[in-house]
DNA sequence: ATAGAGATTGCCT
DNA sequence: GGCAATCTCTATA
C-alpha cells in the first residue's frame, strides 16, 4: 500500500460543496480502525435551510464555525451520532457529513463494535452504523482531523476512487431537499441505499 | 414551560 | 411499510 499522508488545512479552507466531493475516497481513521468514504453531503451557513448553522451558532453546532479540518459531531435523533467533516472559507461556517465507509482496517473491530452477526456490507453503510463501527462519539466533536496524533484524522493512501462521482439530492431533509449535494462512489455497495 | 421536528436505525407486522 | 428510542433546538405561550 501507498505512503498514506494527512491532509493539508488548506483543503478544508473551501467551500463544502466542493470539498464534498474530493473526500470520496479518502480514508477516515480512529485508532486502528478505519474505512475509505463512499458516500457524503455537503451542508453550507445560514442560506443553507438545511445546515445546522442556518440559524447561528449553538452548542451544539460550534464546531461548524470552528476552524476547518476538524471534526463536527452531533447527536441524531437523541441516539445516534453522526460525524462532520468541517470545511468552509474564512469567516463561514458549514461541514460534509461522512454518510458511508468501506471498513478497511481493523474490519473485526469494526464488526464487534457494532454487535450482532451483521452483513459486512451493513457495518457502515449510514451516518450513525459508521460513527458506531469506527467509536466516534461527542467527545471527539472538535477534533484536528489534520493531526497525525490526532485520535480521529483523515488521510489519503493515493488509491484512486471512480470518477466523476454520482450526485444527487440529500437524504432525510424536507427542507432545500432538491438541492444536489449528495456524493458518492458510483457503484459502491457500501453506500448507504441504492441510487 | 411545553410541544414538535429532526442530516437515523432496527425491529415489528 | 410502521413505529419507537430519546437528545437538541425552535416555535409558541
Amino acid at each position: 500500500m501507498a505512503r498514506v499522508r494527512p491532509l493539508p488545512r488548506s483543503f478544508f479552507a473551501r467551500p463544502p460543496e466542493v470539498v464534498a466531493p474530493e473526500l470520496l475516497g479518502v480514508v477516515l481513521l480512529h485508532g486502528a480502525r478505519g474505512g475509505r468514504i463512499i458516500e457524503v453531503e455537503a451542508y453550507g451557513d445560514h442560506d443553507d435551510p438545511a445546515s445546522h448553522a442556518h440559524r447561528g451558532r449553538t452548542a451544539r453546532n460550534s464546531s461548524m464555525f470552528g476552524p476547518p479540518g476538524h471534526l463536527y459531531v452531533y447527536r441524531s435523533y437523541g441516539i445516534h451520532w453522526c460525524a462532520n467533516v468541517v470545511a468552509h472559507q474564512e469567516g463561514r461556517a458549514g461541514a460534509v457529513l461522512v454518510r458511508a465507509l468501506a471498513p478497511e482496517r481493523d474490519v473485526e473491530a469494526m464488526h464487534e463494535a457494532r454487535g450482532r452477526p451483521r452483513r459486512p456490507v451493513d457495518v457502515a453503510n449510514g451516518p450513525g452504523k459508521l460513527c458506531q463501527a469506527l467509536g466516534i462519539g461527542g467527545e471527539h466533536d472538535g477534533a484536528d482531523l489534520c493531526d497525525a496524533s490526532s485520535p480521529v484524522r483523515l488521510v489519503v493512501d493515493g488509491t484512486d476512487v471512480a470518477a466523476p462521482p454520482l450526485v444527487g439530492p440529500r437524504i432525510g431533509i424536507s427542507r432545500a431537499a432538491d438541492e444536489p449535494l449528495r456524493f458518492s462512489v458510483p457503484g459502491d455497495p457500501h453506500r448507504s441505499r441504492p441510487w
